[in-house]
DNA sequence: GATTGATCATGC
DNA sequence: GCATGATCAATC
């Protein structure tokens, strides 16, 4: 089922766009949940078994072979992005040294296609509708603003001064928690350089940059 | 209404 | 707990 290239994928995804997601797990035996308060993450895994993805919780992209990740993002019916879009868990210890390229931010962020679904918090998800791909590459004004967020970040976290990042730090790129609940700790770096337990964090794209993705494509 | 911190499901 | 997939929901 997984695609053999890039090109294929891309044909694929076109071929989804315009149906619903109840059509779609329809045709792929899968049950519609009411909403989404218990399935936050059925929209991205339904989307990867229809265009048949490597499955798993591997820290990877989605099409290894192909080099892409597949991320889908809700907007509204003006285009709009609704929620900050996820990118990876962020690394708190064992980071001296680590380069913006050899991160998992780099990595995922190099080459992605965004499947756009359209409809409004309020939608049945099995009434909200898949968009047009998009097959996105960072250009060198997006790639200069990630790395200038991220490397400000990570400065940070090996300062010992993760429990000060709030979300208002980076320009497109923001650190928020990203755990089961706020009791989850995980090993991180305090302000005296000793081991201290903290939230666990992630990386995420901001709205405004997400939407700026969207509207480039949107005018090609 | 946008933003930020918190949370849900699943498979190791 | 960590990594996958994200959205919820209280607050600003």
């Amino acid at each position: 089922m997984s695609p053999a290239s890039i090109s294929a994928l891309l044909n694929n995804a076109e071929q989804l766009a315009g149906l619903s997601l109840g059509e779609l797990a329809n045709m792929l035996s899968v049950v519609t949940p009411p909403n989404l308060r218990r399935d936050k993450g059925w929209i991205g895994q339904l989307l990867e078994l229809a265009l048949g993805a490597s499955a798993g919780s591997k820290p990877e992209q989605d099409f290894p072979e192909l080099g892409v990740e597949l991320k889908t993002i809700p907007i509204d019916s003006r285009g709009k992005p609704l929620e900050t879009t996820f990118v990876s868990v962020a690394p708190l210890i064992g980071i001296s040294g680590l380069r913006w390229q050899d991160s998992n931010v780099y990595n995922k962020l190099s080459c992605v296609l965004w499947i756009p679904i359209i409809g409004e918090r309020s939608l049945a998800p099995g009434d909200r509708i898949i968009g047009q791909p998009i097959l996105w590459q960072p250009n060198a004004e997006q790639e200069e603003l990630l790395r200038q967020d991220w490397e400000e970040i990570m400065e940070l976290i090996s300062l010992g001064q993760v429990q000060s990042i709030s979300a208002k730090h980076g320009q497109v790129l923001q650190l928020r928690p990203k755990a089961a609940n706020s009791r989850a700790l995980t090993e991180a770096i305090g302000e005296h350089g000793q081991p201290i337990m903290t939230l666990p964090r992630g990386f995420y794209l901001k709205t405004q940059f997400t939407a700026s993705i969207l509207a480039q494509h949107f005018m090609l």
